[in-house]
DNA sequence: CGTAATCTTGACCATATGGTCAGAAACCAT
DNA sequence: ATGGTTTCTGACCATATGGTCAAGATTACG
């Protein structure tokens, strides 16, 4: 598998071997949920023995908890957009797009998120307590004093903060259902676009600011 | 446990056990998933001992498979709001209401069904491709119609619906991340009826028809 | 009643799974 | 080379789980 690559330091190796297992386990688990995922299939998509996975990660349950984690740095870092835009229309419209690409580029990582929410989050409660609280603060206050300003209509910002992780992780969550009715075909960039578009056109024109391409 | 209730006919008494049992694993298979999720644990949440459940229900399978079912064909039958609707704004703003009402009464079957989906629906593939599939497509014409008549914006109804099911299940499916970041408690009576408000004023805004309470 | 059908249940079984471990292999500094 | 450290792996174990079964309880009904 990896014969072309060549592995440097044992630090560097150790880190390969750490991420190899983590991709194949965040498949895993998106396909089949902590309960129904196994560690022998984890090892196989991973191409190792498993003992060697318990070598890395002691416990199921401390490279699900690893998955976990990394998926949601990741989501953290990718919506800086939200503070960096200069009014609704574009910081909202860049967070739908950021979304977007997300759902399509890591769905995987997206369903686990789901999977652990909905499964009252055994592993993360204590991130949603504390990061994703004061994210979700932040991000209020942002669009409160958008609201305050006459930027754009006066709506609940909570619930739109709920709508947009709805609606952008639904491509990623429900992705075998939007495929199944679209004849079985995963969507195309023309049909992703379209779909990011409508989503922006809707929101954007729900809360009184212009939609732009 | 069901002292007073007096079981008539045999009939009666199967489908009340069948009832029970059901709603047993409904809750189990919501909590833990399909993998995650035991006949002893369903047993002992029903209230009778696991080989009783399978006498009603062969297997794990065919239990999980009625539970899908049954939470499928329901969803169908509370959507008829829509096509007895006069137009968009009642249309949509009802289905909204309804779809708001399942999450809150019935959050465990809403689950089940995005798990299913997320693990790419093993179960009810086919009901995706037949039933769902042309659910959707009546719809969609129902929605294109009220555009044609210039009733609503021009928006693509695919992406109106799958924006409206995303929304609404939220609040079912990730209603412990809500519960969490409502410190802690579960949305109270006012507090749904804000959620349903901001919803539909944003949707019905967004495809350019007016809110109303 | 009697008896046949239906329902209930504790005990049991085969298998799958998470995890362990001892030793082999590979790597590294000296 | 040599010795020590890290990494790898097949074999193994204890347990949990889905499912079976035979015998007992309950109900239906002539």
């Amino acid at each position: 598998m990896n014969i072309a690559a060549k592995p440097q330091s044992k630090k560097q190796r150790r880190e390969a071997q750490e991420k190899l297992i983590l991709e194949a386990a965040e498949k895993v688990f998106a396909e089949a949920g902590f309960g129904g995922a196994t560690m022998q299939l984890i090892a196989d998509v991973a191409g190792l023995p498993k003992a060697n996975l318990h070598y890395y990660f002691p416990t199921k349950e401390s490279l699900y908890r690893q998955v976990v984690q990394n998926i949601f740095q990741f989501w953290l870092r990718a919506a800086d957009v939200f503070d960096s835009a200069e009014g609704p229309a574009e910081g909202i419209g860049a967070y739908i797009d950021a979304k977007m690409e997300i759902s399509r580029a890591y769905p995987a990582g997206s369903k686990v998120w789901a999977s652990e929410v909905m499964h009252r989050a055994p592993v993360i409660q204590d991130y949603l307590e504390t990061t994703l609280a004061e994210w979700t603060d932040g991000r209020m206050k942002v669009i409160q004093r958008w609201i305050d300003e006459g930027r754009m209509n006066p709506v609940n910002p909570r619930h739109l903060l709920y709508m947009l992780w709805a609606t952008t992780q639904h491509y990623a969550d429900f992705g075998h259902q939007i495929e199944t009715l679209n004849e079985g075909k995963a969507l195309s960039d023309q049909q992703w676009a379209e779909a990011k578009a409508s989503v922006k056109q809707i929101i954007l024109t729900g809360i009184g600011v212009s939609a732009e391409g």
